[in-house]
DNA sequence: TTAAATCTTGAGAGCGCTCCCATTGTAACA
DNA sequence: TGTTACAATGGGAGCGCTCTCAAGATTTAA
């Protein structure tokens, strides 16, 4: 089929092969006809460009990699990446990338990951979604390797490196924020990862609200979680003896969890335990009762951190890039703010 | 960085370019000693070979692509995708294959994507997650081009192309049988689409269980679902006034909308109506009642799907493979199956 | 010890494209 | 009409690898 070459498409239109790659890449100093000649064969005969070829003249392959590391195996049950998948699958096809998907699910995968993406001409560019303190190793090596490269959320040691991210102490603050206002008195968190800036930062934006209302803070209200509805699960079990009349969990699928947990406790929400929930994920509005949360821009981020990694491919490594994309607080049922 | 060459290598280690491709490609006729020296040097130097000058060379890419089409944009509600992916992302990295990833969210991007898949030398073969209808076009064009194709689900034309499936006739059937087991007498069904094989067979599989057990078909108990949840919310509110006392529903996610309704409606999950939902996955489990449920083998799916893509394309367009893949009735609570 | 078989190595010719530079063609100016 | 400018085109030299083939080194068999 397609194996025909710039060579027999540049005979077929009777110019040489210079001509029909300037037609092809669409630069100018083509004389009209000669360029409608030329469209005109490459219409007829099916021809593309080899990817190989042009990679290797070029220096230049239009590949992105995207890479989810370890620390990402809740992957599957947590709908948030395959959401930021979505973003930056729809972006690169806007901007006319191939996206590499590397999906680490192991130690072994790691170390052969690596080569890969950083054998030159292969990606152009990787964007990895991290926050977790064991992927620090990766983006070291990629920063080292001098690869352009874009982070979502904020990684460990974030200078040198770009990333897009939200302001996860502030979004939290105002959950919390909520619920205090809303006037209950033993407000409890269920964290993520104590090892992600996410679990921490979100953490800390709970003490902070509390602490700024001259509330003290009570640690049997601070369970940790791990971003799995299992883990809400468990964590509000373990919580529940601590009497919280309201909990801001660290994501929509540990309230999800948590709230199951009340339930089969005999408890209602929001009557006896009011929640604050994190991400708006569609899982949100799947239960009997709709999850008050923090909306984060999950697709706009894919969208942001592919037109950064662009910029940077294209202008060259200019001061690294921190992008704080803004989240909403949505008011549903489950904060019980219908009721007070 | 590592914008050596394998001629570098070669000079740093005193041998030729050749050897250095042997060693690096871990072809026999090298002796002993030349390899150690080579290796070092590669060890040292932190050598990666180019991937665009292998591809152009030995015209082999050691990349798939994974197609999710248009009619998969359900993706990031329902997780059988991210499983599917996963499962496909990880055979990849145990076949030293590079996946590349493909979501088309508009007749556009279908239209962008295709020339890209198809340039030569970029992909070495795809997977297309299909069985909807509106996906036979990318499937004939893939064909037409000579791609060696995996299509997981079963495809409107099976002619030609392999895949892998599950048996979804028999497995609704089970589901049914189990129910009608159980004694229920108004069994309803909240199907796929009716433009996918999988919305179709899951039916037919519903009707044959029903006719076979001397059953009359009741149209008003069957309504058609898109596989979300609130698709499965509103299935059923419309099928509550034909009372019925057990439903299949055609995936866990549509199930969970289902079982949402019943209880809005004041009824109870599995007292007044009893569920089976197809799929086991996680969110089979995250409801105050268990669901009972097909499971499906979808990790494996994309296993299989890059074994069988990776056969194709090392041993050639042998006749297309159909692999059926086992699925198993799982019981817990929501089919009330402990009480009967 | 010598001829034949085998192993080891290197050189050359691509793979199909881009990009630079030289050449030709054409328009614009004096 | 001659000269200068610039647009349009073609040819050559890579990009960094693989793969074939031939030559040299080494082993084996006679």
């Amino acid at each position: 089929m397609s194996n025909l070459t710039l060579e027999d498409i540049a005979e077929l239109a009777g110019v040489s092969r210079s001509t029909v790659s300037r037609v092809v890449n669409e630069q100018p100093n083509v004389r009209a006809e000669v360029r409608k000649r030329v469209l005109e064969v490459i219409q007829d005969t099916g021809y593309h460009p080899n990817f190989a070829a042009r990679t290797l003249a070029s220096q230049r392959s239009w590949t992105l990699g995207l890479i989810l590391p370890l620390s990402v195996s809740f992957f599957f049950t947590d709908p948030y990446y395959p959401n930021l998948t979505k973003g930056i699958a729809q972006a690169c096809n806007q901007y006319d990338y191939t996206l590499a998907f590397f999906l680490v699910s192991s130690k072994e995968d790691e170390e052969k990951m690596f080569p890969r993406v950083s054998r030159h001409s292969m990606l152009d560019g990787v964007i990895v979604q991290s926050g977790h303190h064991g992927d620090q190793g990766i983006i070291g090596r990629l920063v080292d390797a001098n690869m352009p490269l874009v982070v979502v959320g904020r990684p460990f040691r974030s200078d040198n490196v770009s990333y897009v991210d939200i302001d996860n102490v502030n979004s939290a603050y105002n959950a919390v924020a909520h619920l205090i206002r809303l006037g209950y008195q033993r407000i409890g968190t269920i964290t993520g990862p104590g090892a992600s800036t996410v679990g921490i930062d979100r953490k800390e934006g709970y003490r902070k609200a509390l602490i700024d209302r001259g509330r003290a803070i009570d640690e049997s209200l601070i369970i940790e979680g791990d971003f799995t509805e299992a883990g809400g699960y468990y964590a509000m079990q373990k919580m529940l003896s601590a009497k919280p009349d309201a909990v801001f969990a660290a994501s929509d699928v540990t309230a999800f969890g948590a709230m199951r947990a009340v339930r089969d406790a005999g408890l209602r929400v929001p009557d006896d335990v009011a929640f604050v929930g994190f991400d708006d994920l569609p899982i949100a509005t799947m239960s009997d009762i709709q999850l008050t949360t923090i909306r984060q821009p999950v697709v706009s981020f894919g969208a942001k951190a592919v037109e950064i990694l662009i910029d940077l491919i294209e202008n060259g490594i200019i001061p690294p890039r921190h992008i704080i994309m803004d989240t909403e607080l949505v008011i549903r049922d489950s904060c019980g703010a219908a009721y007070r």
